[in-house]
DNA sequence: CGATGTTCCGTATCGTTGATACCATCGAAG
DNA sequence: CTTCGATGGTATCAACGATACGGAACATCG
């Protein structure tokens, strides 16, 4: 019956559906739907839920590699593709008159912090993940949605992929940052959205135990004990700066 | 009757109105309506476009500097406030399930392109500007929906002004690039969502005198931060930690 | 084996909504 | 006064969402 209805819903113009097609389509009385999803309403929020499970299940299914950037990227092309698969559902899932809310898009922010706190342990979050996946997600349905509806409008074929840095851009902190050069980049193969990095850029620490991840804190903590040094004006009280100070040099120090 | 058609739209929950309510409201018969707007489509097409007017009229009010990139940012936020104050009509004219598109879009294009054109004659202007207005346009309106629909969610109060910038500079080449002003917000008080617009926004950007170093402290504390809270692994105690975050914070706030 | 209850399905139906046919009223021209 | 076009309203149709009611199949129990 979901499938019955995600194909009306695909057929027609107005991304409608009327439950006598559907029912009449699967064979059965109305009655029957209203049975199993008690409302039209729970039939669109069932449709819903199974776009966001195909969506979570396709997110899971993209590997994880060593660079938690490249995979960020990964994710952001794969939502545009999966929007350009399924425009109907997609539509569905993100239009703004939804009677019922899912929660499904609170386990898309999880998966999104997920991939967020492995940038953080390497050190190249600039600031919390739930803050960063707010501004990707929704950076990232703006343009899904801008193309899915008026291509005509939005016809750059490099859209997805400058807004996409650009919000990385803001997040993170890049050693070598991709910095457009716009149109470089052959807008007929977008298939490739390329390597922008590559080189296992944080491979320097190397060593591939637990302690990596502490290890990326310590420069960092030693950089700002310095700058703190260096610069006597501070909020903090002075007790609470040489606190501050001697915790800075504990994790500097990498316990 | 579009006024009537507005405030039952405003009303109703799910963004929908009945031809009768309308009619019945106004004190006329159903045909009245189907004579003048010929369809229910019609009726929410003239609505749309009533509000894609009020969206121009709007803009144009705002005055033009002689900073292109201040009124850039401007019309950014006005683009959010008008969707703050009129998310009905607004989820309407940005709705993915429209039977008829309104033109004015192609306005508001016409619009930003001018502005963006002036940066570019100021020479701050990367790339074309068509291109540019695509990119701005489409995280504009991600994030006006975003925050407009799921609040919740898109709880965070820079969420806009930090998705606004991170567009503007991958579009623009700024001498002194903004270059994350995201200081951590409290993210215990949601509950204010509003102004994000922008009383003296970078003012912080003053650099007069030493206070150059104590700039560059920001980044580096909420760089830190993040990469503590994903690792929980620490050397120091729980409420050392969160002592120590409580003053990352601040010192990301720059306060 | 028969009675009873539960579950499921389908037909028929209700209330609402979008859309229209038809008639009444009114003002202007002849 | 008559005629005609225009305008507004009543009644109505078709489709839709939603539901009440009855019947069939099956299981359970006496």
């Amino acid at each position: 019956m979901l499938r019955a209805a995600e194909q009306q819903l695909a057929a027609s113009d107005d991304n409608d559906v009327s439950t006598r097609a559907v029912c009449e389509a699967v064979g059965v009385g109305q009655p029957a739907l209203y049975r199993i999803f008690g409302d039209k309403a729970g039939l669109l929020a069932a449709l819903v839920d199974h776009g966001f499970e195909r969506y979570v299940e396709r997110k899971r299914a993209l590997e994880t590699t060593e660079d938690p950037v490249a995979d960020l990227r990964a994710g952001w092309d794969d939502h545009i593709a999966f929007a350009l698969e399924n425009p109907a559902v997609y539509r569905l899932m993100f239009s703004p008159t939804l009677t019922r809310r899912p929660e499904a898009p609170e386990t898309i922010f999880g998966l999104l912090s997920a991939t967020l706190e492995r940038c953080a342990r390497a050190g190249v979050l600039r600031l919390p993940a739930p803050l960063a996946a707010q501004r990707i997600l929704s950076a990232n349905v703006g343009v899904a949605l801008a193309v899915l509806v008026r291509p005509d409008l939005y016809s750059d074929p490099q859209l997805s992929t400058s807004v996409r840095d650009a919000v990385f851009a803001a997040c993170l902190d890049e050693p070598g940052s991709p910095d457009e050069p716009a149109g470089l980049d052959e807008p007929g193969s977008p298939g490739e959205q390329g390597r922008l990095d590559g080189q296992g850029r944080f491979r320097e620490q190397g060593r591939s135990g637990p302690e990596t991840a502490g290890a990326d804190i310590g420069p960092v903590a030693i950089r700002l004990a310095a700058q703190l040094r260096a610069e006597p004006s501070s909020p903090l009280g002075d007790e609470e700066q040489q606190l501050l100070l001697k915790w800075l040099d504990l994790l500097g120090a990498g316990a």
